[in-house]
DNA sequence: GTAACTGCAAAATATTTGCATCCTT
DNA sequence: AAGGATGCAAATATTTTGCAGTTAC
């Protein structure tokens, strides 16, 4: 199973809590807010699992969060270069304003920024809102 | 006085909270989050009347929220272009990983994004996280 | 005087922590 | 068997709502 590699990969025991939630990931296009999550899985998990896990996850840097305006972030999955600790996220993310779907443009990449002297930019979030290619 | 002026601008009675809170952006270089104006404002004033007078500026479009990753939004003052249901906020945000502070670079235009065939680009946001110029 | 704003109390919601138990390795 | 993960209870923290009293115009 894809999940269980991913989770053994990163040295976490596998649980069907984790299995789940990442499963969720996986076959999921977009971005899931913590709710999403505990709606999707059903009552199947305490929502302090939810919390736990999806800290776990981000500490290993299988999935990442998506910065928003309106205190309800969401994750997705990292790519495969991502590792604990050193987080590569170089693509931008695109939230739909119909559907509200959040979605990572994997090959959209973000771009060079040229700050005012005395910046120095590290990382770089970009989060494009619009109309998605579902909802046109 | 210039929070009175911009307060009646906006079609907005002139209260104490109201002074006071916008006192607080237009004195500060940075961005706020609601924790920071119950700080900074002391006891003088209700939690709720924060969170209200918050609401407030930014349906006015006096404020504009600032993305995070961090389940804390930070608010800053908006240029004189943004109005009431249209908020026009091209530039980008940057926040220092040393002092914790908020920057709209004003003088910064979002660039351009190229997204993939049918999605339609609305507003893009752009925060970038590094040292500021205090803080090198 | 009237409409709008504020403070207080309380409800609703969200997040964190401790601990005993259960599951994975 | 041992360490880690989970569920439950409860402590905290955050945000929203209703309402009565106060203030701005």
């Amino acid at each position: 199973m894809q999940t269980d590699s991913l989770l053994k990969r990163n040295g976490l025991s596998v649980t069907e809590s984790r299995k789940k939630i990442l499963q969720l990931f996986l076959e999921g296009s977009g971005a899931l807010a913590h709710g999403d999550i505990e709606k999707k899985a059903g009552e199947k998990f305490d929502r302090v699992t939810v919390y736990r896990t999806l800290q776990t996850f981000v500490d290993k840097g299988i999935i990442h969060t998506i910065p928003s305006a309106d205190n309800s972030i969401r994750y997705a999955l990292c790519k495969d270069e991502c590792s604990e600790g050193h987080h590569h996220d170089h693509h931008i993310h695109f939230e739909c304003s119909i559907c509200h779907t959040t979605y990572c443009l994997d090959d959209v990449v973000t771009p060079q920024i040229n700050l005012p002297k005395g910046y120095v930019a590290g990382h770089v979030e970009v989060v494009v809102e619009g109309v998605c290619k579902n909802c046109k």
